[in-house]
DNA sequence: GAACTAAGTTCCACTATTTGGAAAAAGTTA
DNA sequence: TAACTTTTTCCAAATAGTGGAACTTAGTTC
């Protein structure tokens, strides 16, 4: 589904094929673009000539194909280290990674979905940038539940709202009714479980982490698989998930890291 | 310095303020951007406006700063995974890191600069995000140099025109001429090494990706201290080296892996 | 090799957006 | 309250963007 946004004047336009090609995932054809896209031929070819121009996309003149420019994976660079948690978190969480010797991961809440800023994974520690950036569901992951579990009335339903209760596997929550029941439940309990709901065999605890005034700033879970753990081995891993999260938090309200809008 | 790009109307202006927000990499307040913005109050204005309304930048209005956005971190990761040299490399370097034991950088050329879009680091896998994305100086690093060696006379002039020759080292290259005379060796040699140029105490080995065609499209190398290798020790490694970098070599030519424009 | 077709690029009169000086709000300090 | 700083809004003039149509290029067919 390509972004739709009310118009921001030409900037807007020409972000908006940045996303679409971003959305695309592989190289395009300006055809190709032009069969999606909202905008007429001239118009879309003159935005993708000035983000040429300006390095956000880079065009094979042989295949004659748009892809994501490079300056973009500069910038993120520059975003992940002001924006993210994940500096703040970076000693927190190798600790924990360390003590626990399971993966785990750090995720903030981002126009509704989840957004991986980092991750640790002790075992192998490969396969490691291809999560950075990454955004799953909100409605069916364990971070994205924490987290949606200690938002205010306001912010929940905007971020439920946005949710697509896709079913991805048998487990996955597909209504907004059996998703508010089972927040009820994590904000009691303060922690959540992703039960295979949105990958069959994968299972994680999660925590929100809060800031010092008791806003979600984030989401940090402990992820394995049912061959290797059953929920209640999981839960073992409470304590631990619950003080680095705090200690996180109390971190990120030192540096005065922003309350995000969702 | 503030990135300066001929007109691209609009769509420039407010990439260029985007651009000028990244360099800062810390929150900024409207103020202390005007000061340095070519652009007017008003327009600095409505710029900044837009690019919050696109999810590019963050506000705080607590502290009424701006800050780039995590959606360019979500961008990114759908341009690490499109343009850059990363996923295709990666089973091939996870190969050399465990075969060496050794940190393993893979990077690309990018407007002048080394873009580091992977890392391996066996024995600490730590600190790893804080690397994709990273940029550095050609004129100093090994793998800045490995990939000059190899680029024609015309793509080269461009490149060095861009270096800055700052002297971070005792042992940093501060002129074209030195620069030049380094290359032709590293040419003949076919690897390069990095002695201490940019950062005290690190070294490291490092060598070309070439095309099937033979033209540069990254660079990796294995990177160490002087604590724990001399470069005569390094050397050995020269042949896996080589090696990897002819296998990724191929496989991006099998991917169609497009040639950059420097 | 002329005629057809599809993809990409350029043109230009028309229009909508951007511009920026100036002034109003909002917030700070004295 | 006055004097100040910083941020935000306004609007007529100026500029930049628009998109239908025409053109170019490359590839295919008869």
């Amino acid at each position: 589904m390509a972004t739709e946004k009310r118009g921001d004047g030409t900037v807007g336009k020409a972000l908006d094929v940045l996303n679409e090609v971003a959305e695309i995932g592989s190289p395009v054809r300006f055809s190709s673009l032009l069969k999606t896209s909202k905008y007429p031929k001239a118009t879309l070819y003159r935005l993708l000539q000035t983000l040429l121009n300006q390095d956000m996309l880079s065009y094979n003149a042989e295949e004659q194909t748009y892809k994501l420019g490079l300056k973009l994976v500069r910038m993120a660079h520059a975003a992940w280290l002001q924006s993210s948690l994940a500096p703040i978190a970076l000693p927190f969480i190798d600790e924990l990674s360390d003590k626990v010797s399971e993966t785990v991961h750090l995720a903030q809440l981002d126009n509704g979905q989840v957004l991986y800023v980092d991750k640790r994974n002790p075992s192998s520690p490969i396969e490691m940038y291809s999560q950075a950036g990454k955004v799953g569901p909100a409605y069916c992951t364990g971070v994205g539940k924490a987290m949606m579990a200690f938002l205010d009335e306001d912010e929940l339903s905007r971020v439920i709202s946005k949710q697509a209760f896709f079913k991805y596997t048998d487990f996955t929550i597909t209504s907004e009714k059996e998703l508010r029941k089972e927040l009820a439940i994590i904000k009691k309990q303060g922690i959540s479980f992703d039960k295979q709901e949105h990958e069959a065999k994968i299972i994680c605890i999660s925590s929100p982490i809060l800031s010092v005034k008791g806003r979600v700033i984030g989401g940090l879970s402990i992820t394995s698989s049912i061959d290797i753990h059953s929920l209640e081995s999981l839960e073992e891993y409470k304590p631990q998930l619950l003080e680095t999260s705090k200690l996180i938090g109390k971190e990120a309200g030192a540096w005065n890291f922003p309350e995000q809008h969702n």
